[in-house]
DNA sequence: TTATTTACATACATTCATGAATGTTTATAA
DNA sequence: TTATAAACATTCATGAATGTATGTAAATAA
């Protein structure tokens, strides 16, 4: 049983990245053979190579997947138009972004391997400006969105738009990275929404 | 000449030092050789390893010789009592770390090492939490202060100490993290001072 | 002065990972 | 129906990288 069907084929080609990612998970990006992720998926090398044409190229695949639909989801919070309040929409905006990392073990794992199970050197330098490049869309957005709070008196007086974007942008990546790399049995996971309250609330109208 | 004197001695250890962060920071922790290093630091493999039993003791004693004195430097401004507003001690602190991140290449070196270019599995996993306990310390310290000032009367009232401090958290983590690995030409370093002016502010009684 | 370490350099054996080449079966198009 | 090519498996050659073992000259202790 050697030449499968099409479908067939994609499917092996969905084992091979769930594979990767599981054993990229566990071994750290450079030091999973691509002997391991066969074995892990069930297949030989040969496969691996016909699919994808080395490592990296199954790295992107993997990080694709996950990648694209969680800015997606994000932005759709924070572009749309039902909040009155656009402090809400940045907050449900990021509050969806931990919620999918909260439920998700996948995107979990991918972004763990992305921020502490990778080394951002040679081929790889792009990924890191691939994950810097959605840093600084998100900077941008919050900025224009933070804006409108400000043309609309809803932002606290004495902030400014852009400063409160940057440090909201700070705190975000900020809680992402002490979420994914500091776990020590710390209970910090279930803070997190609170935490995004809090963060909101000091920008906000007084309500006294 | 082959055998050296103790100080002699201690002077190759102190090269190969720097010559694996080089390396390191060039290749990541786990494309770097010792032959590399060795080579780096016009020596053979034989003399790194008569002073370094593998790579993972060269990559602590690498990490020791920078990550102490950090600590030490912040603390001291985050804990003195020269400051009658004790937010000014955290803000003083912050700003001192990230001082000395921009000033010094060698400690800038070292934290892109920890942070891009090592991948966190197998013997290294200690490393991580080894990151992680000054990350909570520094947590728990700064909510003192907090504490300290709302004591005082000092922090705008509304704001619990608790959460000032672990938004605060947040945020100089996540400005170390974009500082360092999503550094694309922009001018974010220049805008370290301010973010964090800007970041204490909101914590501040309103002037007017 | 001599014996013994020290502080390395050199050489070697072994393991691993890669990439390419080749083999093999079967779906599919003509 | 048959030729072709897809979807792999298997084998092989090669090149690191590691750890260890051994060699060696000078510093140091006795």
């Amino acid at each position: 049983m050697v030449r499968k069907t099409k479908e067939e084929a994609e499917q092996t080609r969905k084992e091979i990245i769930h594979a990767a990612r599981r054993v990229f998970h566990e071994c750290g990006v450079s030091h999973s053979t691509l002997e391991k992720i066969a074995k892990a998926a069930g297949v030989t090398r040969g496969a691996v190579y016909w699919h994808f044409q080395d490592k990296a190229e199954l790295f992107f695949a993997m990080r694709e997947d996950v990648f694209a639909p969680m800015v997606e989801r994000t932005d759709a919070y924070l572009l749309s138009e039902r909040f009155e309040n656009p402090l809400d929409a940045i907050e449900a905006s990021i509050t969806e972004f931990f919620r999918v990392l909260e439920d998700s073990a996948v995107v979990r794992e991918v972004f763990e391997i992305m921020i502490s199970r990778c080394e951002y050197v040679g081929e790889f330098t792009s990924v890191e400006e691939e994950i810097g490049r959605p840093a600084y869309d998100f900077l941008a957005k919050i900025e224009r969105v933070y804006r409108q709070a400000a043309d609309k008196g809803m932002l606290r007086p004495g902030i400014d738009p852009m400063d409160a974007a940057r440090d909201t942008w700070a705190f975000t990546s900020g809680l992402l990275h002490l979420l994914l790399s500091c776990q020590r049995g710390s209970d910090l996971s279930q803070k997190v929404s609170a935490m995004i309250s809090v963060h909101m609330a000091m920008r906000r109208i007084p309500s006294v």
